[in-house]
DNA sequence: ATAAAAATAATAGTAATACTATAAAAAATA
DNA sequence: TATTTTTTATAGTATTACTATTATTTTTAT
């Protein structure tokens, strides 16, 4: 079974929606490519048209500037999570084994995306631990948050944080919890292939199944 | 009672040592302003060169990049955390109370920055908590992790977990937590000002009694 | 006090970046 | 078939992140 997922990404983004053509489709794919081998620093509109084999000027027409798109590229991401976070939940009662779940697809240690054609699920993960804090860590972060663009970070970690509230109805940090996690699962991941010193994993392979495991820790101790 | 506070910071980060001179000493103090004013994607050497009062090719010949030059800061900060957590936590004999000091020191929630006069250690902390990333979060990161520049940060992460093992010898995870609780203490807090529905902090002010607080409960909970 | 060395200033230049602008050709649609 | 839209081709701009060179000033050693 295959999946086309498309998702309503808020239309501040981009200039023209990329979804209503093929070349438009094409700067997503290859601007996920080129973002995942030479990183966000490095990539450039120039470069991309060159993969895309249109000119600068058509993906200026797309998107105004490279930081919007990796924000659209982030939102979709985010939009994905959140989509099959509720998709395979809904087969589960338990608040534990629920938490464990979502845990599971943050770190992407669920075999879930194999199945997901749309993007390179892969490299988007990698995209999103190494680059999605340069979407919100600028100085114009309150302007660009007045136009809704982190919906779906917030929509996810308030859909994380009501699960957490079910374990235990009285914990006091919810959402700041899950928005710890997410990014836990980011720089724990990170620091375990490339600064290992700021982790206690040992093997210097496996990273996944440590950051997972450490997360288990995390999640339910605090909880309870 | 006054401290003048200098680290020998890792050679590989600049081309002269700002400490030996009064010009190298003003680039680094203007450099910490700018970049708290414009965010580091606006900083360039030309603007400091301004504030300065000096031309763009005498900087270049303390610092080879803006990037080196980052990190050059914020290894004085980790330096610096470093150095004042070991001096505070002489007098006390308690491991909880010291780790529980090592979170008001890690979220500037201590009285102590005001008695040091070397460098603006309020700036400091925005800039570390909204730059700090940005020093490691690079292709590059392996080549100048090679070169021993991220040594500071592993010093202080190895410090803060040989105390959460001495809380409990038997927990698995005293580097990976506080690494979490340094990066949580940064994100958290501009979470708390800048996007706080990824928060529980209901005050909108009070952001850093809220991480602290926060903190606390993530730290202990954990490690019982 | 003088010579040598080092640091800085002044200036110029370069390739690349992150765009903006415009006219013409091609494709889609009505 | 005409009209609109999209894309290309091309040009241009201000800025960035440097490198390079020469001249002047400052520091240091003798």
């Amino acid at each position: 079974m295959e999946f086309l997922l498309k998702f309503r990404i808020n239309e501040h983004l981009y200039l023209r929606n990329p979804e209503s053509s093929e070349i438009g489709k094409s700067i997503i794919k290859n601007a996920i490519n080129l973002v995942y081998e030479i990183g966000f620093e490095q990539f450039t509109f120039k470069k991309l048209a060159q993969k895309v084999e249109c000119t600068e000027a058509t993906i200026y027409r797309y998107f105004s500037s490279k930081h919007k798109l990796l924000t659209y590229i982030l939102n979709w991401y985010w939009n994905y999570l959140e989509f099959v976070a509720k998709m395979r939940l809904q087969q589960i009662t338990d608040s534990t084994a629920k938490l464990k779940l979502i845990l599971e697809i943050i770190t992407h240690s669920d075999g879930y995306s194999s199945e997901i054609q749309e993007y390179d699920l892969q490299k988007l993960h990698r995209i999103v631990i190494s680059e999605s804090s340069k979407s919100y860590l600028v100085k114009e972060v309150d302007e660009i948050n007045k136009e809704f663009v982190f919906n779906p970070l917030k929509s996810l970690c308030q859909f994380i944080g009501e699960i957490v509230l079910e374990i235990n109805p009285k914990f006091a940090y919810p959402k700041s919890l899950s928005s710890t996690l997410m990014e836990t699962a980011h720089d724990q991941q990170f620091f375990s292939e490339h600064l290992p010193k700021l982790t206690d994993n040992k093997s210097r392979t496996q990273h996944k199944n440590y950051v997972l495991a450490y997360l288990n820790v995390l999640a339910f101790s605090v909880i309870k």
